[in-house]
DNA sequence: TGTACATCAGTGAACGCGCGTTCACTGATGTAC
DNA sequence: TGTACATCAGTGAACGCGCGTTCACTGATGTAC
């Protein structure tokens, strides 16, 4: 991270990924603003310019992981093609892959304390991921018999939970993860065909 | 906490109980050795005298939080009476309730970024926890058909992974909770119901 | 029952350190004319 | 195309603060005889 201008050009990002350097090597509790700063290549003051304290930094750092979270579980859901339960299978594997991939920003979007409430921006980017899993909910839940059908938030609620579980106990890319006698993807899998059979849609033909 | 006496008399405990009130404040990365040191109304440089340093702190006060979370489960579960359905169930709300009611433990157990491999009694006092979840799963698994039925452990892991997701995102006694448009009980209850039923397990008749 | 002594669990002063934050400043960039 | 000027994004020195940690110490407790 070699500086050639005195401006930086593009501190803002550098910080953020400085962040997610230390949030990643430490956990988010380690990281200083003076360390980003440092990481960056600029002087203890520079970040002023850009953040009004470490939690607005935070505050962004989870709030661009919503935002790459969102785009990455839309790109798996696919618009529900070919069909939903593949779909879905899909986002399931997306939605453990980013938590594995991305611990960093996976613990600063749920793990950090930070208040949802806190910034607007952050709120809607965290309602932007979970409107993705209630329109796969909508999908399944359409395919229910009209009678007896629980509420599609309802579905998506526990698909979420069950996944994020699954990601924070045992499906994590750092230290803190758990032993598992299987690979987080095939709980998450199994799991979520025993909750649908019990929602009374059958089974899929096995593939791919 | 006034103290009469030179020694504290059992400043280990209130070393714990100042660390739990701390989190509970300001989460898990916010309290200090000196902090601690300071609401046990003891110089700084007293706890040194019972821990080697804010890790090992933190590391005891998981491991009571697993104790204490083992007690509340043990007690719940009940062995699996009246029967294993209605024990499961009581088992679901005094998770719920515990991470509610005891969101720094829950912090600690969960959150905190300690690798459950440091501490060798930590690790205990976790497995002990699950080992009533496998518990529980296996009175279900034995009400099973016997083929096609899926291994007890990974029936555990479904219930644990979906009981943990609910607590963490909904569930906490603490800012960083998220807004849930029903009780995080009934949602856990739900989904456990659906996966009973997905297993083969029929609902029983609704009571109390 | 009393005394001498060892051990234990605390004190309080001291230290070095790095963090957060501020400030007047300055080099680089953009723009008006 | 060149010049003057405003604005922006950084510097670097300084500060107060509280933390972690150490040290020789001391008051309290337990025990041997």
């Amino acid at each position: 991270m070699s500086r050639r201008t005195y401006h930086h050009g593009n501190l803002r990002e550098a910080l953020i990924n400085a962040a997610l350097e230390l949030i990643g090597e430490k956990g988010h509790a380690g990281f200083t603003f003076a360390d980003a700063a440092r990481l960056a290549g600029v002087s203890p003051a520079a970040p002023y310019r850009h953040f009004r304290d470490r939690d607005a930094l935070m505050a962004d750092v989870a709030r661009r992981g919503f935002e790459q979270f969102e785009a990455v579980l839309t790109k798996a859901w696919n618009g529900g093609a070919p069909d939903p339960l593949r779909a879905l299978r899909q986002l399931g594997q997306a939605y453990l892959a980013f938590a594995r991939d991305e611990p960093a920003y996976y613990a600063s979007m749920f793990e950090a304390g930070i208040p949802p409430g806190t910034d607007p921006a952050l709120l809607q980017a965290g309602d932007r991921v979970f409107a993705i899993l209630r329109q796969a909910a909508e999908a399944i839940a359409t395919k229910l018999p009209e009678q007896g059908r629980p509420p599609a938030l309802m579905i998506a609620l526990h698909i979420w939970s069950l996944a994020h579980g699954i990601a924070s106990l045992f499906g994590r890319g750092d230290a803190a993860r758990r032993k598992l006698p299987m690979a987080p993807d095939d709980l998450l899998e199994a799991g979520v065909l025993v909750y649908l059979q019990g929602l009374g849609i059958t089974r899929p033909a096995a593939s791919g």
